[in-house]
Order: C-alpha cells, then sequence, then structure tokens
DNA sequence: CAGAAGTGTTACAGATTTGTTAAATGTTTA
DNA sequence: TAAACATTTAACAAATCTGTAACACTTCTG
C-alpha cells in the first residue's frame, strides 16, 4: 500500500487524527490547512487522492473542486469530500463540482478508510493490495518480496517494478510504450528495446526449473503475464 | 505501560468495566462520575489521557472539553469522546469541541484499547509500550532498552528510535525518506545518506557474534527489519 | 523462398546505489 | 568548561543495476 494521499483540513486535531492513522495504514500524506495552499501543493506533488474539508478559511472546499477539475494535470485525481453536517445540498453540490464521493463529520476511520480503499481500487489498483498472487507467483508490496512456487526469487529494482506492474493485470497486454511509462517513468528517455532486456531478465529470475515461461510475449503488441 | 487514564463516566457498570479493564492492560486509572468534580481531578493529577462520556448529569461533555482546551495546563491532554449512537451532531461538537477521538457507544474494548494505545502512541510513546519482541530482538519501550538474545545491547538515541520505528513492522521495506520523517521528524533537513549511517551503526550495535543481521537492505527503496 | 520485421540473449561500459570510515560539527553531562 | 557522546556530511570503494549494441533466431509477407 503506498499510495500518496493529500489531506486539505483545517481543523488541526482532525488533521493530526487523519495524518497519524493513514500513515500507520501506510500511506503517505502530504497536508495543507488552507485552499491556496492546497491548490498549489497538490498539483505540484500529484497525489493519488485528495481528502478535502468542505469548510476552508479562505477557499471552500467546492472552489478548490472547481479549480482542480479544471486542471487538466491533476483532473483525474479523485476528491473525498468532507462535510460536517448531513446537508443535502451541500452535498449536491460537491458531487457536482467533481467530489468523487462524500463523508459526513464525524466519520469513523475504518468508515473513511473502506471507501479510500474502494476509491483506489478503482483508480489505481497497484496501491492497495499488499500482496497479490497469480498462479505460483507472490508479489509482496510491503516486504518488497516476490515468490514462485513459496520460494523466495530475488529480483533488481527494475524487474521488481515490472513485474509488479505486469500482476496488477494479468493476461493483460501492455506495450512497450506503456511499461517504459509506467515503470520507468513518463518523460524518461530511454529505447523500447530496453524492455525487452529487462523482461529477459525478469523471466531468468522467476524461472523455477521446468515451472512455465510466465510472460507471454504478443509479437508487434507487447508482453502480458500469463502463460 | 505506565500512562495515567481519566474516565469521566457516570454509568457505573461502564465505568467498573472501563476501570478494570485498563487496570488489567497495566494503566493506571482514576475516574469521576460527574463533570465538576472531573474538571479539578483533571487539573489536579494531569493523566495522560482522558476517556469523557458525552452525556453526563451536570455539565455536557462539550462543556468539559472546552474548559479543558481553555486550560494551559492540560489542553495538550488528548481526549477520547464517548457517545450514544446516533448523536451524529453531538459528534461534529465533539471533535469541534477539541476531542482528539471519539467512540460510538457500544463499542468493544479491544477497539477502545487499540484507539488508546494509538493515541497514547502519538502523545506519549514511551508510556505504550510494553515490549515488542521480534525474533531474538526485543525492544523495551519503557526502560528504553535494547536486547539481543537476551543480552543487552547499547544504541544511541537515534539507533533506538529507528529500531523501535522499524520493529513496529517487521518485513516492511521503509524509504530512507519514510525513516527520516518518523525517525528524525517531520520538516528536518538531513540528508537521505544519514539513514544509512545510522543503519549501519544500528547493524553494529544489535549483531552478536554470527547472528542474523536483522536488516534487510532494499536496493533502492530502502530498509526492513528482517532477515 | 528470400527479405523484412520482430524478438531473445549476451556482454560490457557506464551509472547508480550502498557500506563504511573518518573528520567536522553539535549536544549533553559531569 | 572540558570531556564524552551524538550527529551529520563528505568521500571512496565495492556491489549491483542499467541501457545499448550486436548477433542469432523466429515469424511474417509477398
Amino acid at each position: 500500500m503506498s499510495a500518496h494521499i493529500f489531506v486539505v483540513e483545517d481543523e488541526k486535531p482532525i488533521q493530526t487524527l487523519l495524518r497519524y492513522n493513514l500513515e500507520k495504514e501506510g500511506f503517505k500524506v502530504s497536508s495543507s490547512e488552507n485552499g491556496e495552499e492546497a491548490l498549489s501543493l497538490i498539483k505540484e506533488k500529484k497525489p493519488d487522492l485528495i481528502l478535502l474539508d468542505w469548510m476552508l478559511p479562505d477557499l471552500s472546499g467546492i472552489k478548490i473542486c472547481q479549480y482542480l477539475k479544471h486542471d487538466k494535470k491533476v483532473k483525474d485525481i479523485p476528491i473525498i469530500m468532507l462535510t460536517a453536517k448531513g446537508e443535502e445540498e451541500d452535498k449536491v453540490k460537491g458531487l457536482e463540482s467533481g467530489a468523487e464521493d462524500y463523508l459526513t463529520k464525524p466519520f469513523s476511520f475504518p468508515e473513511l478508510l473502506a471507501r479510500i480503499k474502494a476509491m483506489l481500487r478503482r483508480v489505481k489498483p497497484t496501491a492497495v493490495n499488499e500482496e497479490i498472487i497469480y498462479l505460483d507467483l507472490k508479489v509482496d508490496r510491503v516486504a518488497m518480496k516476490v515468490y514462485r512456487q513459496n520460494k523466495e526469487v530475488s529480483l533488481g529494482p527494475k524487474e521488481f517494478k515490472l513485474l509488479d506492474f505486469l500482476i496488477t493485470q494479468p493476461k493483460r497486454v501492455y506495450s512497450r510504450e506503456q511499461l517504459l511509462e509506467q515503470v520507468w517513468g513518463e518523460d524518461i528517455n530511454v529505447e523500447s528495446r530496453t524492455v525487452d532486456v529487462h523482461i529477459t531478465r525478469l523471466r531468468q529470475a522467476i524461472n523455477i526449473d521446468g515451472s512455465k515461461p510466465l510472460i507471454r510475449t504478443v509479437r508487434s503488441a507487447g508482453y502480458s503475464l500469463e502463460n
């Protein structure tokens, strides 16, 4: 669980509480107490999810929502709105202004956590699960370990990320370009042939004696986990 | 575990139950059945944490909260509010009035205990645990001592905090940034390489003859306790 | 079938990351 | 205040990882 959550909340106790609990869950947390600051920080840090308090000293939550949803770079980041009252009207406005979900204060943390996980599962499946298993292959994201047939196999950083990405959607074929973008990074300048080499290394690493190859090549398309 | 908890609760059975269970956990417990008395006792005894029932015969929980939060000497004592079910609005007021957390009655004791420990860990980490043991390594937070194979090893302050943090979730890999944030402090400006040096010293310190290394390096990711 | 295009694999130079030591600076304690 | 202890940074060696080129091999296309 390695998602980055941004908390916009001016009430210190609640902010502290949220930060503490979210970090305990393994999330990376950034926060801000006012709208202006939040806006610039969000654009800079690009979190995976935003918890947004409805009532803020300067900009209202609704305004922040609107700004964010009109900014191409951040408009896809899901927003969970936190409101003080169960006022239907606020809820409507909140959802209209682009918030993906909505929670009434005070809320129980487990309830919030459930919503967060649900949201992240939808938007960034890789961020939620700690252990992903496919056939006889297991990826433990917390311990950063990989097992094949219950035996640990050691991977280099790139190999790990590559497998970690491939296993989120087994059988799905990813192009070299997609893999470069997801595993290497957006603006990195690397030849697509490089992917091939790492696939080879990954194949060798997760190959236990005569076990199935597990990485499928799709000619002129890319690679997928499965075989 | 030597924290002092003050319980403000007018329902006798619940108070008894709380006292019994908390004492069994090793906490020192004081209590009061009405708000006036609670206020003066709290100022006198300065407990580490307050469990506050929302519904009291004389002063309401919210009033107590407000009084406490405006008194310099006790305003930093965390308050966990206990409310009856369905009093949504009350919870809002509770948090607004300064309570750090709240719990809806009826609650399970383990749940309450978890919240208490979480809260204390934040406010007064030394008061909470206990003893954490992982393999042949033992961290005694109260005595601030560390043992390997039942032999005490001496650590510097940073080394202790580092190990103390790592051991809370063995096998979990923490990035240097996470460690800096958790062990050094949020806005401290220190190079991430510093972590390496402390890890080295920690390794040397907890290394008894030919024992397992216990601290794993995950290249390009960070460190974890385990090996 | 021959050529073209796509892929697997290897080797290697260069880049990155980490372990460790030592020296400089800061902090506590007697 | 001096001595002891802690902390941070710099520096260098060692370990590991990475990207590319080169070549072999396979699959496709006409």
